[in-house]
DNA sequence: GCCGATTTACTAATTAATTAGATACCCGTC
DNA sequence: GACGGGTATCTAATTAATTAGTAAATCGGC
């Protein structure tokens, strides 16, 4: 009867393990100083959330000096993929072909990027046959 | 300093634009009918969520019989395209390219599908010489 | 014109998400 | 071993999102 809790990492939570995944185990500070400056956050707001991260299993933490060290318990590819699955569920109906052309069509890729796809149908085709 | 209000429908608010953008303008009772299958809603929890869609502007209402005619002010198209944008934004640094990896990789597209779209790139790259 | 059904408006409750201050705790240094 | 700087915990406030009940308005039929 009330808001469900998000089935993914919100957008901020996105952009700590972010962070973390790009420079590994972290604490909260790295983490605040490579997010500080695109989005200005106090210090204890990133805390909070890597706090409500860690019990959502987000994260992990281990003790390290005086504080923690933050390590991502989940890994990039598979969050996409989820969040890529969702969004290819709710809004395109599940038709992972219908997104493709969405983003052909609108997502300017140049040449080079266009070349490189086509050659990965090609392989996938072969793949299948 | 609070939750900010969401770049884009949620979820319920985008299963009843999806309805809308089905059926044309319709009632309350009738996105709610539509709805039930897959969500069972109380009708005036619909209301509320219509009448918020209304506040935001991602449906306008004229007056119908005893009640109003809801219908889409924003379009299934572009609506899909800023959702799709936010990801790839959001979770692959902008790269629609990384993105389109991700789909042909996991996505298991049938043959058909990937003819089709060898199809369409191959017309994308004479478009572009 | 009244009555009942339908529809809308108002009210309400709950939880997630976001932001951050105040306070408590810990660890190394002098 | 006391102090100080950093770190973590606790508390707090705000708003969006979700769900729905109650009351009020409205409209058509009799």
């Amino acid at each position: 009867m009330a808001r469900p809790i998000s089935k993914h990492p919100t957008e901020l939570e996105l952009e700590i393990l972010k962070v973390l995944w790009r420079q590994g185990p972290a604490s909260v500070r790295q983490v605040r100083d490579a997010l500080v400056p695109f989005r200005d956050l106090a210090y204890t707001s990133v805390m909070t959330i890597m706090t409500i991260m860690t019990e959502k299993g987000y994260v992990q933490r281990s003790k390290l000096g005086s504080g923690y060290a933050y390590r991502p318990r989940i890994q990039q590819q598979s969050t996409l993929r989820r969040m890529t699955r969702d969004l290819v569920d709710r809004a395109y109906d599940g038709s992972a072909a219908a997104l493709m052309l969405q983003l052909i069509e609108t997502a300017d890729l140049d040449a080079d990027e266009l070349k490189r796809l086509r050659e990965l149908i090609d392989r996938k085709e072969e793949e299948q046959s």
